[in-house]
DNA sequence: TTCTTTAATCGTAATATTGCGATGAAGCAA
DNA sequence: TTGCTTCATCGCAATATTACGATTAAAGAA
């Protein structure tokens, strides 16, 4: 069917599950360190960067900004994108909260 | 296409796009919580806990298996699943790093 | 043996994703 | 104005994902 059933799931296990699927292509992770580590850049910055067309690295973008993972302001003819940080810390937190419900067994009561 | 130029991008982060990739669904993400919650669980709780069909659930554990997530051994006629400790640590360092090369800007260098 | 439980796998339908060429639309320079 | 740059969006083809009924296989009980 390829359609999620979005209702049987709790709000926050939806949200980290949608983060995540964003995250969830080796494109969008580049453009996420590439900002991290430059602080900002436009599309065309990304395209000499990685090596795929116009289309798809706004295509991807546009999935970033619709996550609120990345922002981005008009500057002249240009877009300028950067890290949402309100947000970034949100998503941070979400997935440590995830990663730290792990108690490692010291009963040997696993698999 | 509907395929993804892997050879574009490094290892490290077609590794973690893949993780993020798995635990982008509800239903995993809701898997592995259960999982954190309980240590370990078979398949028919989950088709319990979560309401989904047999085949959707054991397709969802294949996958978080074959990313490492979890681990399953026999028991019996029914299979024990449960996260996979080394790998889970593993993700976890991933993320983190991830996520600790934000640098709060103070100059107001963003968009 | 037969019956039951348990779960993997197959097959299929509906839908989503990925990638990119082509086409706009908007700002700026000459 | 014309021309150039920059990027979003459209439209399409190829492929992937999601969900589940049906089937299969294996283990244990009667």
């Amino acid at each position: 069917m390829g359609i999620t059933k979005a209702d049987l799931f709790t709000e926050e296990q939806n949200h980290i599950s949608s983060i995540a699927k964003v995250l969830g292509h080796p494109a969008r992770i580049a453009i996420v360190e590439h900002l991290l580590s430059v602080n900002q850049c436009i599309n065309s910055d990304l395209v000499n960067e990685l090596g795929l067309a116009q289309a798809t690295i706004s295509q991807h973008l546009k999935e970033l900004k619709s996550a609120n993972i990345i922002q981005g302001t008009i500057e002249g003819t240009s877009m300028c994108y950067c890290i949402n940080p309100k947000e970034w810390g949100l998503i941070q937190g979400l997935f440590n909260n995830l990663f730290n419900q792990y108690q490692h067994t010291t009963t040997g009561d696993c698999c």
